[in-house]
DNA sequence: TTTGCTCTATGTAGTATTTGACATACTCCC
DNA sequence: GGGAGTATGTCAAATACTACATAGAGCAAA
């Protein structure tokens, strides 16, 4: 099914950025937006492609992540619906640092570099909107980092879930469900430990009551005590 | 002492991000900057400040760290002479994200937000310049991320003395001599780890030869073997 | 300048934890 | 029924924590 240009319209207003923009501008943009769908899984990009376009996720998920000598993967980044994906190489020309893949079936808007330059070009405010973002990623980034020096597995377990729950929560009679499902691998991955880690991480979360399960996903049911160790208080 | 206007000038054309500009355009940036000193140890700017300015480093050299909880240190960067300091703050408004303190007498260009503003407003190509340079920046933090998730210490070691060697060093008949002096401690918290770690592992490239000491500076006796062990090849 | 005091940095060891590697079932879908 | 994903335990390795001893640097008074 292909969007058609209002709902593409109404799918780019949530992207952060672009509320910022004028009515002119935005339909500018939607005009130039090519589409692309993805399978589930589907490698959208390569790390060490050449970058030659951006996409907005318009429906859907995708993982961001490297892979190590031995073969070991980190995920950078989860992103969803409303989110920009590969827009650096497009500002420094350098080939993609990472690997883009499906997490679920996805479709995005395509913008390519001619278009983007122009639209650059044309809206010089938009450059000062994307530099407020990239400090704002760059300072998340840092903040990542620190978690990963400063706290232990169940402080960053818990924080993901917390942020996957806002991202991809609903609301339930238990709490809030995590409707994108993710491995103990993939969390593995994300939260830069083992799998194994992470299994038994999550049971005690379980033992505790903090998370629970319904028809296999993860349901949040204690927020503010799983806040409360991503903050470092233990237990 | 005072830089003269010359000298400034001198610096910042060492400045990567400003090797763009024109002339005349940088000629308005070097008016535009006040001066500031700093004593070693002296704290720049603190964790949660507002910030107001941006800084370029004409001489000396500064950390860039935050504090976790429970009051240990992770050092995010250690900037040098020519680098930009305390940009994102102008760039998206919100407070210091960490804290700055020299690690040796240093001198500084200050760049307030009406400055900083003006020049953007009027070299429109500057932001796209800044652009890339966060951009750049970006796709480092990530590596260091990776880092700090597949490497042991005595990588994140190797790499941080390659770096410093880079940044830092002085060729010498036995090797490259670190003219910034910096504690076990400091190195620890640079690559994420304790002072005891890092005395060990020091010790352990000492006695294998790869670095040895002169007038207690570090000296790197043996930089390929280093760039093995930074790069995953053990021992 | 020298002496000695103090503070900081460094070296070393032993112990405790955390985590990763491996092995083995189990279970739930396709 | 087969395969992917999951649960769980054991073991070993890496690293952090704690504690203490020594060394060196900086400083101040003689």
């Amino acid at each position: 099914m292909v969007l058609n240009q209002a709902e593409l319209k109404k799918h780019l207003k949530e992207v952060d950025l672009f509320t910022f923009l004028t009515e002119d501008q935005f339909n500018q943009l939607v005009a130039a937006a090519a589409q692309k769908k993805l399978a589930k899984n589907e490698v959208l990009f390569l790390e060490g492609d050449p970058g030659e376009a951006m996409f907005i996720i318009l429906e859907g998920a995708v993982q961001v992540y490297t892979l190590s000598p031995e073969g070991k993967e980190k995920i950078l980044a989860i992103l969803g619906q409303g989110d920009l994906l590969g827009e650096l190489s497009l500002l420094d020309g350098e080939p993609r640092s990472a690997t883009a893949q499906a997490l679920e079936p996805t479709r995005l808007a395509v913008i390519d570099r001619a278009q983007f330059e122009r639209f650059i070009r044309e809206n010089s405010e938009v450059a000062l909107i994307l530099l407020r973002d990239l400090a704002h990623r760059l300072r998340q980034t840092d903040a990542h980092l620190q978690d990963l020096v400063f706290k232990d597995i169940q402080s960053r377990l818990a924080k993901v879930l917390l942020d996957l729950a806002e991202d991809y929560g609903e609301n339930t009679s238990q709490g809030v469900k995590i409707k994108l499902k993710l491995t103990h691998q993939q969390l593995a991955n994300y939260v830069g430990s083992t799998r194994e880690t992470v299994t038994r991480t999550l049971l005690a979360f379980q033992d505790a009551g903090y998370v629970g399960f319904d028809q296999r996903f993860l349901v949040i049911t204690d927020p503010e005590t799983l806040q409360q160790i991503a903050d470092g208080e233990p237990k």
